[in-house]
DNA sequence: ACGCACTGATTGTAAGACAATCAGGATTCA
DNA sequence: TGAATCCTGATTGTCTTACAATCAGTGCGT
């Protein structure tokens, strides 16, 4: 799946002319993880027409590749929606990217070349740095940054990309939820763990690291999803 | 990713109308995982048309979604061909899927219902009397709906989506490799023991069943993987 | 107050058109 | 003869227009 999430460093290699559906992808894709489009909302085609500058069929070809992606809902002669998640579903798309994580891990300490580490230090200190700054964009770019280090390390580009897919549908989490103070020191101090698992090459204990980073960054997340769903509860009421 | 290979059981409650472009979805999904559509093979969008009697926009609609499941690549402005994998490639899907299976399997000992196991003992004997009978398309569908039952299981639709996308993505890997003679009865006994270890409620043994089973299937898959790109290079080099 | 037809909005699908691009063959020049 | 170049056909990328089918909500009548 090589669309979701296009690392930003491949350019233009191979693909002399982007296609517009490409861009208008990852910009519907952009609108909706920085909460623009909440979840719910209706996407109507001719809005984003008009919106996005292009022409119908375009935006549907992109609509059913954000529906594949598990992005959006397209109900049948009602249209697309930005997809609604419960906690329920929270919970399930968590547990599979936390397998991910792990796998990622493993698979990192034991594959991962000594400059991988070296990257992932990097983007560590760089999201500490954000962190502190409390800057929400800084915040955001600093973690996707981190997150791509941490996939492309482990040199499985297949599990990379489900990843990264997972981390965007589950993105909406940290729109609402601003980073809770005491938190971000403790956050990086067990990155730096892992870190230190990898270095070791020790695969067991890396996954053992992400497992513990998973069980504070969940209850994090579920902090998230209440004050998103408090947030929406009284909106939806008022809408209708 | 509800559309990806939608389970047959689920039928129209909501859609009263299925779109057309969803039965087309499943028509090029089963063309490629038939093996009707090899890797490589371009998929010209008039030929299409023709074949299928439906317009080029639905046609172009329904390629960004099979291109967003990973089945097909879109060259820009050469247009879509049926994903070619190396083994490189089959080795990362092998291992995410491996990684869900584990999950499911926990998962399944956790949290799935004694009806649930009842199914898939079910199914696990259906497949064994297909295997005996040795009719590939009997074989492919007690594959598939015993899969199906052992997803399901888990009770985790999100886990089962990505498992099932992965399963078609592989699916390429049995159509050239037929049956090995002595191997069924073995896997089978696997399966039954992988049963016993849910019905036990015991998330580890399952999960290590799944593993030892994947020790055996993946070397079929590695054979059924040569055999198919020998049967592929001499087409390839004769096509020029 | 309840049911029902109607209307407006929106999607589903098709057909036609044309520019942009690529691959491979024909042509030309050395 | 060989190689570089040009050209042409095939195909995709994108837009416009069109119309049928369907859904949601309104307003009417009872």
């Amino acid at each position: 799946m090589p669309q979701v999430a296009a690392p930003e460093h491949a350019i233009a290699l191979t693909a002399s002319t982007t296609p517009v559906r490409a861009q208008l992808a990852r910009r519907l894709r952009a609108l909706i993880t920085e909460g623009t489009f909440k979840p719910g909302d209706r996407l109507i085609e001719r809005e984003l027409c008009e919106r996005l500058q292009v022409s119908r069929p375009s935006i549907r070809e992109t609509l059913r590749q954000l529906e594949a992606e598990g992005l959006i809902d397209i109900i049948p002669n009602r249209g697309p929606l930005v997809r609604m998640i419960d906690a329920t579903e929270v919970l399930e798309l968590w547990e599979v990217r936390l397998a991910m994580e792990c796998l990622i891990a493993r698979r990192f300490a034991l594959h991962g070349s000594s400059g991988d580490a070296d990257d992932l230090e990097r983007r560590i200190k760089a999201l500490d740095i954000a962190l502190k700054a409390q800057e929400r964009a800084r915040i955001k770019a600093a973690k996707n940054a981190f997150y791509e280090s941490f996939a492309s390390g482990a040199h499985n580009e297949a599990l990379a990309a489900y990843f990264r897919q997972l981390t965007v549908r589950l993105s909406f989490l940290w729109t609402s939820s601003l980073m809770i103070p005491g938190r971000p020191a403790e956050s990086i101090g067990e990155q730096l763990a892992m870190l230190a698992a990898i270095r070791a090459r020790n695969p067991e204990a890396a996954h053992a690291a992400v497992v513990l980073h998973n069980e504070h960054a969940k209850a994090i997340a579920m902090h998230g999803l209440r004050l998103f769903e408090q947030s929406r509860r009284p909106a939806a009421a008022a809408h209708q």
